[in-house]
DNA sequence: ATCCGGTTCC
DNA sequence: GGAACGGGAT
């Protein structure tokens, strides 16, 4: 049986999502996108907006690219070219080959069998991977191999900071838990609230000047109860 | 702590 | 036209 300190912050996390939900209905998040989209997307996101993102999937996409087994028989350079608008291309590039060269030599090229791995074994070999981190590894743990990681990112630290459940020196691992040890493990709840706070920092819970009046979990927040 | 180096918002 | 955006490697 659990404490009452953790039941209490498991009720207030369902309160905070329901009222997430109420808001902005359900976030269906990379919808109808094949697995290989999901994962050159979650690189390619890596430290810019998502609109950078669409213009290279798209483009990509004009030139049949869009698949991992495509861009392997790619040229970097190519590749550098056609994602421009994600910033950091010629990283992104080296980054993409570096996946498809380690699940070519590791599972014969086959994301099944590398997502057949239980979430554990497969973070562990995702961040063996150069170019992919934490947060990337989660994107791809619970958006594609659909496993029940809960990712963290910026704008969720920013939010539960001030919320007041998380502390502003919680690394990525201690927040990461912390939602976990809250939360059942589930894999739509963790797709659908990771979507819910990147809806909400986006639109109310900015860095500055955050819309508080209007947020959905203004009544849970510490921020707004000291303004 | 700095590099990477396009796009968006003011 | 300049700041802000913000993940990963080193």
């Amino acid at each position: 049986m659990q404490n009452g300190e953790t039941n209490h912050k498991s009720k207030i996390l369902e309160k905070i999502y329901h009222s997430l939900i109420n808001r902005f209905g359900f976030q269906n998040w990379w919808p109808g996108e094949t697995k290989d989209e999901i994962i050159i997307g979650a690189i390619l996101t890596q430290s810019v907006s998502w609109k950078n993102v669409e213009k290279a999937i798209d483009i990509l996409k004009e030139n049949k690219l869009c698949s991992l087994s495509k861009l392997k028989n790619t040229d970097q350079e190519t590749i550098a070219s056609l994602i421009k608008s994600t910033l950091y291309y010629n990283q992104k590039a080296k980054k993409l080959h570096n996946f498809i060269s380690h699940l070519e030599k590791k599972y014969a090229g086959k994301l099944e069998k590398l997502f057949a791995l239980d979430v554990n074994k497969l973070r562990a070999e995702l961040l063996k991977i150069k170019g992919i981190g934490k947060e990337t590894a989660d994107s791809i743990i619970l958006y594609a191999a659909e496993k029940p990681i809960f990712v963290i990112d910026s704008y969720t630290k920013r939010i539960f900071v001030r919320l007041g459940l998380a502390k502003d020196d919680w690394n990525y691992q201690i927040l990461q838990n912390f939602f976990q040890t809250e939360l059942p493990a589930k894999t739509d709840l963790f797709q659908d609230f990771h979507a819910q706070i990147v809806k909400l920092a986006k639109s109310y819970c900015t860095k500055k000047q955050p819309n508080c009046v209007n947020c959905p979990i203004k009544e849970f927040c510490d921020y707004y109860a000291e303004k």
